[in-house]
DNA sequence: GTCTATATCCAGATAGAC
DNA sequence: GTCTATCTGGATATAGAC
């Protein structure tokens, strides 16, 4: 019995998952109200009312998503933040790995596509308000405390770290976006064009790029 | 009579801009499925009703602003590369007039979002899609058109000019999505953050990317 | 030109059979 | 757990009075 309760949950869970990934799908390229409840049903290819077996609203599902996409790009922020390498090298790595990751992860785009209309748009539950509201400043200062770090070591260049951060993430988040707008084999650019922004040229040991 | 005719027209075309400007303000915000033809009414401070006098469906009204944006980015693009000044110094003013214009500017900040949401989504009208697919890629290949030039001349650094094109306007695209989001006093970062990852360091000539 | 009222449709959510 | 059928609300678009 308790087996079967064990099984029971655990195939309800992943059903849910099943539904959360197509979910996430349509989400990602519809936006929250052009996606229909049977949009996602059709994707997970069961029927329209069964949805609601698993998620009593399509908020709910929607909700969840936001959630998981949060701390998805927070917990990688912290293990970025934990990383034993200067200042300068985990810019260097984030930027080539967020690059590597935009060019080659579609779970990774699609997460980006919905942080990108979750956050660009008012109409979305007040859940999802408060979990972005909550969630996404998170990054900026971490890169920002990173970029104030390479300052004092002379290897990041001067400017307003907050700033610096800034133009990190919303030109990583550009990147991402314009992927996912061109699904043909639209190439990333070369990581190190965005490397050597915020890398001090200083005489000879410049040319680290 | 034909004063009449003439005043007439005027009169609804005013009116029909009247409406575009709350639709772009709402489409801008909510996107197109959670604009509701009543919100863009309320706007503009119209019987819900009415808004069909002058458009014939949500759609036509979407398509316009579409339209209407599209263009008014791609002149923008032809009056830069018009502009008789260096390469590098096109690029310059380029960045600082544009984050300038997203700083300042509530309709240029509507219009990007307007554009992003759009771009972003499957969930528009075909006759929308059509348009972003012909007009989308102008600006991209004249400020590519404009690196190359400026690698000519040895100011603007070595890479694939189509790659820092894409850097150029994800970068600018990225900041305007950012600032679109936090409606308050967020500053946006100095231009020269920006205007350096493009310009070739002749000084030591040290470091080429 | 403007409004109110309404026909029509569509989608979220529920009920109930299997 | 899964399906089909249905209730219900809300939104587009139209009709018709003023």
């Amino acid at each position: 019995m308790a087996r079967n309760k064990e099984q029971n949950e655990k195939m309800r869970e992943e059903r849910k998952q099943q539904i959360r990934s197509g979910a996430l799908r349509q989400f990602a390229t519809k936006g929250l109200f052009a996606t229909k409840i049977k949009d996602i049903a059709d994707a997970v290819g069961m029927a329209q009312g069964l949805v609601y077996h698993y998620y009593k609203s399509k908020d709910e599902i929607y909700v969840e998503l936001i959630k998981n996409a949060l701390n998805k790009m927070n917990e990688a922020v912290i293990s970025l933040k934990e990383m034993s390498l200067p200042p300068h090298e985990k810019i260097r790595l984030a930027i080539e790995q967020l690059l590597k990751t935009i060019d080659t992860s579609d779970d990774f785009i699609q997460t980006c596509r919905l942080i990108a209309h979750a956050t660009s748009s008012t109409a979305i539950p007040e859940e999802a308000k408060k979990l972005i509201q909550e969630k996404r400043d998170l990054p900026y200062q971490e890169v920002a405390k990173i970029m104030a770090q390479g300052q004092e070591e002379g290897t990041i260049i001067e400017a307003d770290p907050n700033e610096l951060a800034i133009v990190f993430w919303t030109s990583i988040n550009g990147l991402a976006i314009y992927k996912a707008t061109r699904q043909d084999s639209t190439a990333i650019p070369d990581a190190r064009i965005l490397i050597n922004m915020f890398m001090e040229r200083t005489g000879e040991k410049s040319c680290r790029v």
